[in-house]
DNA sequence: TGCAAACCATAAC
DNA sequence: GTTATGGTTTGCA
């Protein structure tokens, strides 16, 4: 049965849904029902799940790692196990485009769009969509101007969220894909600005 | 700057 | 099928 787990840390709240060790949502907020929410958005209407108190060593690690993602730390997140096949096809090309956006780095939502078909509004609808924030890190996504664009969670968090991963780049760096390639830009280019 | 038109996958009807 | 809806982009005054 989906698994619903909620944690305070530092004063944010953040949750998971998951089933075995298979993730299906993640989310984070200042409040806990926020969280809630956005969890059960994501999950169909018709599978039973439940609010855990006693998690397992599996949900604390997400957890965590959950954590350290939103304090702009550079942790691993290649193993982590994402419910991303009940999603429609394209989704999850632009999903698994967006997880090659470094720390220190942002795409534009137009680039992303290049790397992986369709068009910028697309891009953008999926990040609005996106089930796995911080995890899938859709605050990565900007506007080609280097504007911020939106945020599910609030522009101010967005804000705080890159100011914490600025690493001190200061080149594009193109990534290759398998057929195209992902340019993204130093986070700093969207920071100068505000 | 500001505005209009083009863009494109999804979900809802 | 069709329409409405965006976390956009580009061009042009």
């Amino acid at each position: 049965m989906m698994q619903l787990y909620l944690q305070n840390s530092g004063g944010v709240w953040f949750g998971v849904a998951y089933e075995e060790k298979k993730v299906y949502a993640t989310a984070f907020s200042h409040g806990e029902q926020l969280v809630l929410r956005s969890l059960l958005k994501r999950l169909p209407f018709d599978v039973p799940f439940q609010a855990v108190t006693n998690p397992s060593e599996f949900a604390k690690k997400t957890i965590s790692l959950l954590k350290d993602l939103h304090d702009g730390k550079d942790t691993a997140i290649s193993h982590v196990d994402l419910a991303l096949e009940t999603l429609p096809a394209y989704t999850q090309r632009v999903l698994r485009t967006v997880l090659l956006v470094p720390v220190g780095y942002v795409a534009s939502y137009g680039s992303v769009a290049k790397a992986a078909g369709g068009g910028a509004r697309a891009v953008g609808n999926v990040m609005a969509a996106n089930p796995f924030a911080p995890l899938i890190p859709c605050h990565r996504v900007v506007k080609s101007n280097f504007g911020l664009g939106g945020y599910g969670g609030g522009a101010a968090l967005k804000t705080q969220l890159l100011m914490r991963e600025k690493r001190g780049y200061t080149k594009p760096l193109d990534l290759p894909l398998d057929d195209a390639v992902l340019r993204v830009f130093p986070v700093e280019f969207v920071l100068r600005r505000l």
